[in-house]
DNA sequence: AAGTGGTCTAGACCACCCC
DNA sequence: GGGTGGTCTAGACCACTTA
């Protein structure tokens, strides 16, 4: 009965992160390793609390914001299930790059165009709430799936020490992965989508004519406090790419 | 002092409604006749449980999802306040059409081009899951906003007798106005958008020429058990609008 | 120091599912 | 009936704001 075959407990209450965010990836931690797999039942949360020394407001309050990012689902009297591929919801998620590309089965690749440090314009430094002067990264790529070009995508944000940014080949490296792996959390990305006509540069750079239409794509990236970090727009050929999400309505007030 | 001043409480234990909805919605009522304005504080969390006779819990429950609905926002030490103009987050949805009208303090008006029964094509009945040739009502309007053509919107979805369809003033109405009155919920919109060039037709009613962007949203709009219920291509001349949204990132394990 | 939101607990009761 | 998730409570302690 010793035996803690899956889910164990080094929850520490004096951290600075809340127990139930780390109750969260505890959990997460279980489904990434295999330990718990696609569909699979998890252990009661009359159980989850014993294995995490959590009380079960606390578990619970975990457990949503996995509903919420689409990892656990629940069925009332049954148990809480890892989601499945299919049943995957996306509340508010927009499919990624490098996620359409594999679902078409193509293969995504990168040219890039500028990686450098640069200082912030008024304007930049403005859009993310840094000291104008101060230094910025600019990263612009070009997006390709199976050789051909389909965006450009335009990015900067402060050039922090810890993302050790000399070491990174841009031509493959995701920026989400970067701030990942840098303890980065990027959770919301105010986002505007408006068409557009192709200028010159953008015409030369996806082999299109001017004027042709395109989607572009202006995203101001978050980190849980809503410091914004990423200034981002990426502009698509409007013949080669499509977005793709899935909104839920907010139920509002009974009017 | 039994004054009640602002918020009280009708709050029915035994309704079938869970209290923190109840609560939430009592909040969001002061809120709309206007004994909450923008940006004024609410009551302390301590004398809103005595008012509304719920738990702390279950009121900072129900705060919290005024907050994911951009309603409130909390400011920690000080309180809570009704979120304001500026301060609006992005909406967790599409803003729709009317809402951005609202936003910009623009009047929106239709000009119905189309509203009629028709049968369903093989693709029309195969995207919405009904069989060939039954009635499908179509709907295409242009949109504007303060009299400018902004938008051609074209939509259709069964011929639902309880909708009433013949009594709808179409330049007025809400597609989701109406089907939410007729007891159908509207929960999820599977969407894809992209850019492209307005052909003839769309270039005659938007006033632009032909070739010009266009911004092309189609909608997939299912129910709570994921019928699809109506099919929508909403088509935006690019040079006079923009889609906002918020998109929110799974928060993966922190591998 | 007082007031306020943020987190957490232990325990209760209910509704649903399956045997 | 026993197991499970869903809702709710009363009370505690902490962190931040304001004076």
């Amino acid at each position: 009965m010793a035996k803690t075959d899956g889910i164990v407990a080094p929850l520490q209450a004096d951290s600075p992160e809340p127990l139930w965010q780390q109750a969260a990836k505890a959990i997460t931690r279980e489904i990434t390793t295999g330990k718990l797999t696609s569909g699979s039942r998890l252990p009661p949360e009359r159980d989850l609390i014993d294995r995490l020394s959590i009380s079960r407001v606390t578990l619970r309050r975990a457990l949503q914001s996995l509903v919420s990012s689409g990892v656990l689902v629940s069925s009332h009297g049954r148990g809480w299930y890892v989601a499945t591929e299919g049943h995957q919801e996306f509340p508010q998620t927009l499919e990624s790059f490098s996620e359409t590309a594999a679902r078409l089965g193509l293969t995504p690749s990168s040219e890039v165009l500028r990686a450098q440090e640069a200082p912030a314009t008024l304007d930049e430094a403005e859009e993310l709430s840094v000291a104008p002067g101060s230094k910025l990264f600019h990263l612009e790529r070009i997006r390709k799936l199976d050789g051909v070009p389909v965006a450009v995508d335009t990015s900067y944000f402060p050039a922090m020490r810890e993302l050790n940014l000399s070491a990174i080949d841009f031509s493959a490296a995701s920026l989400f992965r970067i701030m990942s792996d840098a303890g980065i959390e990027l959770v919301r990305a105010d986002s505007t989508i408006e068409a557009r006509g192709a200028d010159w540069t953008l015409a030369k750079h996806l082999g299109i004519d001017v004027g042709m239409p395109i989607l572009a794509m202006h995203q101001l990236i978050e980190d849980s406090a809503g410091r914004p970090l990423i200034s981002s727009i990426i502009r698509y050929a409007g013949d080669r790419y499509r977005l793709r999400t899935s909104f839920s309505r907010t139920v509002k007030s009974g009017g």
